[in-house]
DNA sequence: TGCACGATTAAGAATCATTCTCATTATGGT
DNA sequence: ACCATAATGAGAATGATTCTTAATCGTGCA
């Protein structure tokens, strides 16, 4: 629980100085909590971080999101949710969305997967004459969780 | 432009007799609609249909969704998008979202693709002990219209 | 150290896609 | 035709997110 954040903040105290933003407690809480929890709503956010306001949270989430800290995901439950950017990490990964509670969990896929991906993704892009920038991938199913409490 | 939706509008039809549901004639704008221009948001919706209030337009895919006759997106742009569920269609495919418009467009992947894919997802959810029904696939990236554009 | 300026914060108002309410209208069975 | 049930549409309500604004904080400079 007490992860070594220390090179993170570095790399996004330089990125957010460069252009005269500041990289205050507030925004490292979020990052903490991100960084610790993985992708989180806002509310989360909030039980996360001690005492942040609802309106600060969200300026500074797409503060961030507009400086390539954080990236803003979008799926069916009421709220978005948030988690650091690869660029940030440099972990390429994708998602496990639980459609009965809406959780999200990150997974890696095997490089060679990804490889293939990547060229059947460009091949069906030429038909349209699409630019590929990049490829989300939502593995949706239900959790351990729902799973259990379907049983009960 | 004019295709003879015919049989997807009798199944549909009986689908929903099944359950007391009638297949209205606004139902049947909103299917025929999705069914030629494929995923639409609400305001597109609005104009193909003639004079459906936009209420009636909302609740009539909700009912749909329920049925299981369409499916409801959910991207980054400000409406959500629907089309017609696969299920129906009988046509599994994935999505090219322009992330400088937000339209998207259809795109089918070649099937030893997706078998590789489902056994990769499998693996993957496994870790999490997920119970994995589907997934849905965003390449995201630039449309033609928005390449255009961004040249001039 | 103290000051001044710009950035950040937070409370609450505003926005706006979506959902809900309810009175009216259409439909199908008898 | 009559009735029960379902669908429609206008407008109100909801609620996540964004905006406004006044107060506070941090940093650089004298």
């Amino acid at each position: 629980m007490n992860l070594d954040n220390s090179g993170l903040h570095h790399l996004i105290a330089t990125k957010l100085d460069e252009v005269g933003q500041m990289y205050t407690q507030k925004r490292r809480e979020l990052v903490d909590a991100l960084s610790q929890a993985g992708p989180c709503t806002l509310p989360e956010l909030l039980e996360f971080s001690d005492g942040i306001a609802q309106s600060s949270a969200y300026r500074n989430l797409t503060v961030l999101e507009e400086m390539g800290v954080v990236r803003r995901l979008v799926h069916h439950g009421e709220y978005g949710r948030w988690e650091l950017s690869e660029e940030l990490t440099g972990h390429h990964h994708h998602h496990l969305v639980c459609h009965s509670c809406d959780v999200v969990i990150d997974v890696e896929l095997p490089t060679h997967i990804e490889h293939l991906m990547d060229e059947a993704f460009e091949t069906a892009a030429l038909g349209s004459k699409f630019t590929v920038d990049r490829h989300n991938i939502d593995i949706v199913g239900t959790c351990v969780d729902c799973q259990e409490t379907a049983q009960a």
